[in-house]
DNA sequence: CGAGAATTCTACAACGATGCAAACCAGTCC
DNA sequence: GGACTGGTTTGCATCGTTGTAGAATTCTCG
């Protein structure tokens, strides 16, 4: 059996309040005393039980984080940033999986898991506007990532029209017109993939290039082989297109092997550019060309929000929109020029 | 503040046991109570507060999974399974990260944090065999990955001998003699690098190939660009290969990529063939010739495995040991012949 | 109908920690 | 020397839940 505070006072011979005195840094304890009671833990190996302690205190230093999948490498490395922030800050992470799915997205913050946890990071994607109230939970809650909510609560996101209509940009000022787009998904509401096919209408409406919906491939989940099957579908369509915008890189790269199994190059037949600044991007062959969309930022600023909201006392501050800037990264699969 | 069961007794008229009762489907409440106890808890919102049910029973449901990072593809897909297999069993999962640094598994090891845990998954990487003895713990443990103690610990592992064998018999198979070897890495004394080292010398030795100790290039992370700069290194070496042993497909990728930069041909000059079957290796250019470690059978074993040692009552179980079976995967980047 | 046996419900004591407030102990001052 | 001061230590209640044991109620049946 684990030592308890009690074991520890035994053997040092004080009240076990000393000695939770002692492990919380209490300033009046004599240095005499002190000593004698960490001597006492050491020999016992004393840990203290983190679940009595957030049981009186309130406090777990945890903190949830929901992603759809770790199997998407952008949430995978965005989780990992998410854990090495809170490591720093001394906190443990629960790592949840939705699998972007409405309801178990719903479920989640319903869930009596939460109970153990101090407050929760959600990058949600199944769920849309008319689920919004579901977001009115009685714990601190920051949303991180593309969908935002009309709703009063903390969001941490990123620049999705202006960063795609800067990536649609980007291809329009090196001589491409015919742009595909990957990743078109019409069930979402308020998620990345409107915004981005916002910007990338955009662009093209500003330099006077028409829109044509042929060119727009849908693809609902944003794995390798979504994009690999959009572009099987765009290559069958037969339309002409010199360009290709993936909505996330690894939508992009799965395109990329398809297009170049179809005996097109890139970037000489067909530029390619991703979203997301994924670390294999820079070792595609050829390398991806991609928006970074301040993810390290993005996962420091979310937890940085989530421990204010925390640590918050009185009455509740305004909700917080924290927007990351984005940086286009050149690679070969579209050259600037 | 969120409601506790006295909250709901006192509504539903009942004494605050009758609804713990409830809530832990003791059989002997009658229906007409158990409805009315169930309306209170529906009208109230109440959930159960985790922290406190763990203190006073002693199971968290919670296990922890320590990976080196979830940057690394391998260990994110991993930690998705563990994580989805957990939520199967009703069990929450908190991820840690060691940065395979040897201090860090250390400390995790001893961390107060695990108290609010009921076991941990841990893939050692930077601890040797020196450092065993901290694998004595007062709770489960259960070891993944490749990396074996010799200490009576659970282990779930995968043959990586008779895996990196096979895969070099398979190059060997294929007619290629100079086979180049990117990750070894001496500091290493039981861990994958070691042993997957060993498969690929039984292999030469049993073809009567002379092992060539030029064509090893060390790497310590596994991370694309570690396989990049250790393929940077081997031509930098000017020995003549005809073939790469990637110790895991992210290596593998990042110099397949730098080998097809200094225009050698995958697979016509240089076959190329990694460990771990990633998502992404069937989406590189070339595909990406690998192992298949049976990842989701070590996930789901090792949390079994764990569940089992958690659940166990009475004398402690003789450690056990897991191995997956492993495939080989043919793609593009080593055809089978 | 009443004893005995189930069944159903409740009271109380934990689990291991923290917060509050009171008790204790030196010194210091008048 | 006693009151006062400030630092130091302690006792007790408490967080929200479950386990144990026994009380209250209902049921069964001679």
């Amino acid at each position: 059996m684990a030592a308890t505070l009690r074991d520890v006072a035994k053997l040092a011979g004080v009240s076990f309040k000393t000695v939770s005195n002692v492990i919380n840094d209490y300033p009046h304890v004599r240095p005499a005393t002190r000593e004698k009671v960490e001597r006492a833990i050491a020999e016992l190996g004393y840990k203290p039980n983190l679940n009595a302690r957030s049981l009186r205190s309130g406090r777990t230093d945890t903190v949830a984080l929901a992603v759809p999948e770790l199997n998407l490498s952008y949430f995978a490395e965005l989780a990992g940033m998410v854990i090495a922030a809170a490591e720093e800050n001394g906190l443990t992470v629960v790592v949840e999986q939705t699998g972007g799915d409405r309801d178990r997205e719903l479920a989640l913050l319903r869930s009596p898991r939460l109970s153990m946890t101090d407050g929760l990071i959600l990058s949600p994607l199944g769920m849309g506007q008319e689920d919004a109230d579901a977001l009115d939970v009685p714990f601190p809650l920051v949303l991180l990532g593309e969908r935002t909510f009309d709703w009063p609560c903390d969001h941490v996101t990123m620049r999705n029209v202006e960063a795609a209509r800067a990536a649609t940009e980007y291809l329009l000022a090196s001589g491409r017109r015919r742009i595909a787009v990957i990743g078109e998904y019409e069930g979402e509401v308020m998620g990345s993939a409107r915004l981005r096919l916002r910007g990338y209408r955009e662009a093209l409406a500003a330099h006077g290039v028409p829109y044509d919906a042929s060119l727009v491939v849908r693809a609902t989940l944003w794995h390798r082989a979504d994009g690999a099957r959009a572009m099987h579908e765009l290559l069958e369509r037969d339309v002409p297109f010199d360009a290709v915008f993936g909505f996330n890189d690894t939508m992009a790269l799965g395109a990329m092997r398809v297009l170049q199994e179809a005996g097109r190059r890139v970037p000489e037949d067909v530029a390619v550019i991703g979203f997301d600044d994924l670390d294999e991007a820079a070792y595609s062959i050829p390398s991806l060309t991609t928006v970074d969309p301040g993810r390290e930022w993005l996962a420091r600023t979310a937890l940085g929000t989530l421990l204010a909201r925390i640590a918050e006392v009185g009455p509740k501050q305004p909700p917080r929109t924290e927007l990351a800037d984005f940086t286009i990264v050149e690679r070969e699969s579209a050259p600037r020029a």
